[in-house]
RNA sequence: GGAAGGUUAGCUCAGCUGGGAGAGCGCUCGCUUGACGUGCGAAAGGUCGCAGGUUCGAUCCCUGUACCUUCCACCA
């Protein structure tokens, strides 16, 4: 491979170059290796026929992130992908297209549009994968699954039998929401609350046999009258005691209903009577059976009321409603209208109200297996990260109800329900059954719902590794490690796959559950199809790069909170990589047919190298930590720093003044060359699981003799690179440099103009340290020679001084000093060291604060105290010399 | 009605177990310095929502409060 590098990082090319490079070599392959640790992801499984979004750009960037920072510790790490087949998603896509070419859904009939739908998963089903790919993610795609192959179909089949034997699944008419246009049954969890401006109508009622006395009540469904059996009032109302028992008269249909006394009513709200309709309400349906009401469904499955509601069979229920409000304002039972708010529930796929209807359908019993759950958060074995996140977790687990999981759909897991043709007796089993065990008839039909997606998903974690089978997978991959995911889709998802596994496998899906926030817009709003605010991907990628994406979607933002994406924050991203790219760039134009040897002796180089390593050793320690803890943020913000700024923008600048005299001294230029490439080197692998693609272009660059930085071992904490010393040498030197650039500033010294640089040290120790890195000022500080001392001797009295801890700097810009200006400078350095003096002195005058603040706290202030104090001494020093 | 989160520099946000407030972007000034102008150097800019409390000491802990966001439940 050549050295030359372009100017710019263009990560067009290099990155689907290197993908294919990863793949070809198996790096992602993960197997059962009885050597090595385990470590275990499942990928959420995207809709089969889904498109990449940011949501799924951050969910897999923080997990692939994840994977590959444990696969260069030396674990096996195996993170399983698969798709989701999504089942309304994509049935509603299916039919969309199929009714675009003129076929009804209904007429072709289920086998046929299966057919249809398998084909559009073949022709669909590859996309997402593809654009996963193109982000980096390194899942190991040779144990790709889909929610729909045979052997989750197995695991779907086994679980439902198992469940239905043990009595946790069973069917009844009870009631469900329901999805007009979607026309299938949807569970409490599909179904979003939102307020909606409309209308109270107040309804007389007439009392049978009392002529012209009425039950006013109110109500936001008008049309769901049709379906009343009786009207209710509080037991403890006063107002109403007599009327309970009494007949009304329904308007509209000739029915008569009773007045009953329920405790559901609530005196204070609305009349205090309640017209209860049981087939179209969850909480009269649960009065309805409390008093044996009759049940009138008025739908039909699309919303239009059927033939039980006489006239208005066949319109529409929202036709219906006006048509009837207009009737009961002609017969005068239309009391009033008030504008009212509430809320009114939507399917979150579509947005349609749902209906509630009662119908029969299967359900599972939820209150077991949800104990289960809970156990396992509440004593820790299962934890959340953020915490936070497992009170939503708690909270619907304690208030859960049963399950419905019956779908009117065709694509998904059928039903594993039979039916005897003879009798109706129900047999669950695999295969059809043979002879039926009521009546013996041989003739059955199966049940013609399918699954909630849901269903199968729940069983991801454990039937994407070969579960119910006795896997060696199973064995050694399962329980997985963590799951990434939005807090979003905690109750739909994360609950449903901790209990069923719990129930299937006894053991726990995963350790911890790692969740993130939306990737919001500029302006805060969910991005959405319907606003059209959404920002593809694919498109950063294309315009920036995956690395540029990638980094931005983890800076800046805390665990569990919600981002806003800005396209400054990815061109902020792109410059990082561009920054990195020029830094290896430069390194490889100095390495240039030179061959870098390893220093003997590492304790024996310059204090500058020395403060280097042991700022990249520090720096590796903290990001290990953080890694381990999941602040992903934190950790790769402590890289971008350290190479930004230190390495950069300091020891490049340092290790300069040595390149360009590489051929005086080749020793010298061969330190700072080893040193250039070994902390840089260690920096890319730290941020290779961030940025992987630029940091393995560059890698293999610098080191042809490697395969890939993916495969390279993470870097790991040497206690023997710790240099205290050289860290705290060159932070000294650091201070003096910014003292000297802001005040050649301030004196605005033109660029080119270099001067001398005195530094006259306040112990010898001091001195020591100030020549031992004496020729970095010559680079950083425009110097044109430094002399380091322990007197004043030699400097001229107008020289400009500069008053650090433990030195003072000059500099001889006699022309240019304006000898009130700089008593000036001097007078507020005076100033400013005089308020930390009395800020150091009221801390340790304090009794308080002496004897019960930590013993290394007092030292500390104490230290200040003497340091700013010979500050002070030397800034008065220099302006009696002014004067 | 219940719960969670937020309120920090002009904007968007970090800030781990309490001990002198940070980043990116923007803004100002100066730089065609031989890796990078997708850059370098220097600055300006914050009583860390408000009020109490605990503490020697609070952006951080506790209580209350205001406003914003979200989730759950209810709404005849």
């Amino acid at each position: 491979m050549s050295r030359e590098l372009a100017k710019t990082y263009d990560p067009k090319g290099i990155e689907e170059r290197l993908y294919e490079k990863w793949m070809k070599n198996g790096y992602f392959h993960a197997k059962v290796n009885p050597d090595k640790k385990p470590f275990t992801i499942v990928m959420p499984p995207p809709n089969v026929t889904g498109q990449l979004h940011m949501g799924h750009a951050l969910d897999n960037t923080m997990q692939d992130i994840l994977i590959r920072f444990k696969r260069m510790q030396g674990y096996e790490a195996l993170w399983q992908p698969g798709t989701d087949h999504a089942a309304i998603a994509t049935e509603v896509k299916v039919i969309e297209k199929l009714r675009s070419e003129g076929i009804d859904k209904n007429e072709i009939g289920r086998e046929a549009f299966l057919k249809h739908a398998w084909a559009w998963k073949e022709e669909y089903g590859g996309r997402i994968i593809n654009q996963l790919k193109k982000l980096g993610a390194s899942a190991d795609w040779d144990r790709e699954r889909f929610t729909m192959d045979e052997g989750c179909s197995r695991a779907v089949n086994d679980v439902f039998i198992k469940l239905y034997n043990k009595g946790y699944i069973y069917k009844g008419s009870r009631i469900i929401n329901w999805c007009p246009v979607c026309q299938t049954s949807i569970s409490d969890a599909e179904v979003e609350h939102e307020d909606q401006d409309g209308f109270f109508w107040h309804i007389n009622y007439p009392i049978v046999g009392e002529e012209g006395r009425f039950v006013e009540i109110a109500t936001t469904r008008p049309e769901t009258l049709l379906g009343d059996t009786a009207v209710a009032v509080n037991p403890k109302d006063e107002r109403y005691k007599d009327l309970v028992g009494k007949m009304l008269e329904l308007p509209l249909t000739g029915r008569q209903i009773p007045v009953i006394a329920d405790e559901y009513v609530d005196k204070e709200f609305g009349t205090g009577c309640v017209k209860i309709t049981p087939a179209h309400d969850p909480n009269d349906f649960e009065v309805g059976r409390r008093h044996n009401l009759e049940e009138i469904n008025i739908l039909n499955d699309d919303a239009t009321i059927n033939e039980k509601g006489g006239k208005y069979a066949g319109m529409d229920r929202y036709e219906a409603r006006k048509v009837m409000v207009e009737d009961l304002k002609e017969m005068g039972l239309l009391v009033k209208v008030v504008p009212h708010s509430h809320s009114v529930g939507t399917h979150d796929r579509c947005g349609t109200t749902v209906e509630p209807m009662i119908k029969p359908q299967w359900f599972v019993r939820m209150h077991e297996m949800a104990q289960e759950a809970i156990k396992v958060v509440k004593n820790g074995e299962m934890k959340f990260v953020p915490e936070r996140f497992d009170k939503p977790y708690l909270n619907w687990l304690e208030n859960i109800r049963d399950w419905c999981i019956s779908r009117q759909l065709w694509w998904g897991h059928r039903i594993p329900a039979y039916y005897c043709d003879e009798c109706g007796e129900i047999v669950v089993g695999k295969e059809t059954p043979a002879v039926c065990p009521k009546c013996g008839c041989t003739h059955f039909h199966q049940d013609e719902d399918s699954l909630d997606t849901w269903f199968s998903s729940a069983l991801w974690p454990f039937s994407t590794l070969g579960w119910p089978d006795d896997t060696p997978e199973m064995n050694y991959f399962y329980p997985t490690d963590v799951l990434v995911t939005g807090y979003d889709i905690i109750t739909f998802w994360v609950i449903r796959m901790v209990f069923s596994a719990l129930e299937q496998t006894g053991k726990i899906p995963f350790h911890h559950v790692l969740i993130h926030g939306l990737v919001r817009d500029s302006l805060g709003r969910k991005m959405s199809k319907s606003l059209g605010n959404g920002i593809d991907p694919l498109e950063v990628i294309d315009r920036y790069g995956a690395d540029a994406l990638r980094l931005t979607l983890m800076t800046g933002n805390a665990p569990g909170n919600d981002m806003r994406f800005y396209w400054e924050r990815v061109e902020a991203s792109r410059n990082f990589a561009n920054k990195i790219w020029n830094a290896s760039r430069f390194i490889l134009m100095n390495l240039e047919g030179k061959e870098i040897e390893k220093p003997a002796d590492l304790s024996a180089l310059c204090p500058e190298d020395r403060w280097i390593l042991s700022r990249i050793n520090t720096v590796t320690r903290e990001v290990t930590e953080n890694m381990d803890k999941y602040e992903l943020g934190i950790a790769v913000s402590k890289i971008y720093d350290f190479l930004w700024d230190e390495f950069c923008d300091w020891y490049i600048e340092i290790a300069k003044v040595r390149l360009w005299k590489a051929d005086e001294d080749p020793k010298a230029s061969g330190e700072a060359l080893w040193t250039l490439r070994t902390v840089l080197t260690q920096a890319l692998k730290l941020l290779h699981p961030f940025m992987p693609f630029v940091t393995e272009e560059i890698y293999c660059t610098l080191l042809p003799e490697e395969e890939s930085i993916m495969i390279a071992p993470w870097p790991e904490y040497d206690e023997a690179l710790c240099f205290a010393d050289a860290e705290s040498a060159v932070s000294c030197m650091q201070e003096v440099v910014r003292g000297i650039r802001n005040t050649r500033t301030q004196m605005q010294v033109p660029q080119g103009r270099k001067t001398h640089v005195y530094i006259v040290a306040g112990s010898a120790e001091a001195a020591e340290q100030y020549r031992s890195c004496a020729r970095s000022f010559v680079n950083l500080a425009s110097a044109s020679g430094i002399y380091v001392q322990e007197t004043r001797e030699g400097i001229g009295e107008d020289a400009v001084s500069i008053v650090v801890s433990n030195a003072v700097a000059f500099l001889p810009l006699e022309d240019l000093v304006d000898k009130a200006k700089e008593l000036e400078r001097l007078s507020k350095e005076k100033e400013r060291l005089a308020k930390e003096i009395s800020r150091c002195e009221g801390m340790l005058n304090n009794p308080n604060f002496v004897n019960k603040a930590p013993a290394a706290k007092v030292d500390a202030e104490k230290e200040k105290l003497a340091k700013y104090k010979e500050m002070a001494e030397k800034v008065e020093t220099q302006l009696k010399n002014l004067a």
